[in-house]
DNA sequence: CATAAAAATGAGTGAGTACTCACTTTTTAT
DNA sequence: ATAAAAAGTGAGTACTCACTCATTTTTATG
């Protein structure tokens, strides 16, 4: 992806609202923060990988966990995307995914592309969430309100057809999402310099999830 | 457990080698780094936690980083244990564990406890690790050498017996890992709060990963 | 008790911090 | 072309940081 359109992409914003400077501020503060942590990069450091002064990143943002902010909102409302959207649990009553595996699939696949294409910014929010009691706050009403709320509803769906375990939803939930962020965590994560083939160890993933879940 | 005892415990020291300031100082490090993180602590916020002079702390440990490594070396050993010791893998081909089953389960709560119990400094050590490429470095080094080793040997013995499915082992030793890292984190850093009934949760979990995993 | 060794102290140090603001440069509108 | 607005600058500010060291307090030994 073009090296600056997948930033306005994250921010969702419009190439014209945001000036090339405050890109550059953006990109190097995503890089040192993932890399060395917030607390541990100056904003003079930023500045200076950033090619600007000082100055121009605080007329841009007021504080520097403004900074922090204007890379972690996104990148939470991306993380949970597919879940935001409207029609997601209607595309599933409405038999576009006829099975439980097939809806597993599309988001297996969906959040292994975000979680390529934003890996820093990801790193970013998973690492701060951490130590921001705020970031934490939000992300768990989103999650509680938005992602937990609508694949419920999904799981439900799929034990009334009789493909899943009768066990709780939130425990089949919960099983799907470690399982999943188990292999993004240690393919991306953990050890990125492992030689993998994603294609295969994504489908052995998928088995393994659909054998331990079935009914 | 005594609250003096548990860090002398994870520490592996004896009651004489460490003073009680030592411990209050170990004490207010690890409460603090794994609230705010170890960057955004100040040396001088855990003298005034651990009821010491900023000096003290110099006097036992050369630098600020010297600190985190007391805190994060033994936990970073505790925290693959089991597999450091020498029996393991003797135990589990001398029919100690008769199924993949048993001694998943066996592992399963042993770490459990040892998260229970350990938790704070277990979060220094992974929230650090992030931002501290010697600490990644070591965790690898002790992984590939102990744990990845001895898990394979289990995971080939159980395979031979018919037990588990013909997959690569290091993807079983993945998908298994993952799983029960994944209730870990779950009940015990993201959702701590949620009215867990661990036992019924393990046991689900037990039967999730088995079905995934059995031939 | 006397004395030496060890442990603890906290004011002091230079380097670096987030942030400000008077000023300059660039962009936009007319 | 010109004026107003917006963006950008970087030296300056008050403050905090990890760390030092001369001094005091505690402990150990005869």
């Amino acid at each position: 992806m073009d090296e600056r359109k997948w930033l306005l992409d994250l921010l969702n914003v419009e190439e014209q609202q945001v000036s090339e400077k405050q890109i550059n501020i953006l990109q190097a503060a995503i890089e040192m923060f993932a890399e060395k942590g917030y607390a541990a990069t100056s904003t003079s450091e930023i500045a200076r990988r950033a090619g600007v002064a000082e100055g121009t990143i605080f007329r841009h943002y007021k504080t520097k966990k403004d900074l922090l902010l204007a890379i972690v909102k996104p990148t939470l409302f991306q993380s949970v995307a597919p879940f935001l959207a409207k029609k997601f649990v209607k595309d599933v009553f409405e038999n576009e995914y006829e099975h439980y595996e097939q809806f597993v699939r599309a988001v297996f696949q969906n959040r292994y592309e975000f979680v390529k294409t934003y890996l820093p910014a990801i790193r970013v929010f998973w690492q701060e969430m951490a130590f921001h009691s705020d970031i934490k706050a939000q992300f768990q009403t989103i999650f509680i309100n938005h992602v937990y709320e609508k694949f419920k509803q999904i799981v439900e769906h799929f034990q009334q057809k009789g493909e899943l375990a009768p066990l709780p939803p939130e425990t089949i939930i919960r099983l799907t999402i470690t399982t999943i962020a188990g292999f993004l965590f240690t393919r991306f994560l953990l050890m990125p310099d492992y030689p993998w083939d994603d294609e295969q160890e994504i489908e052995r993933t998928i088995q393994f999830l659909m054998n331990g879940l079935k009914a």
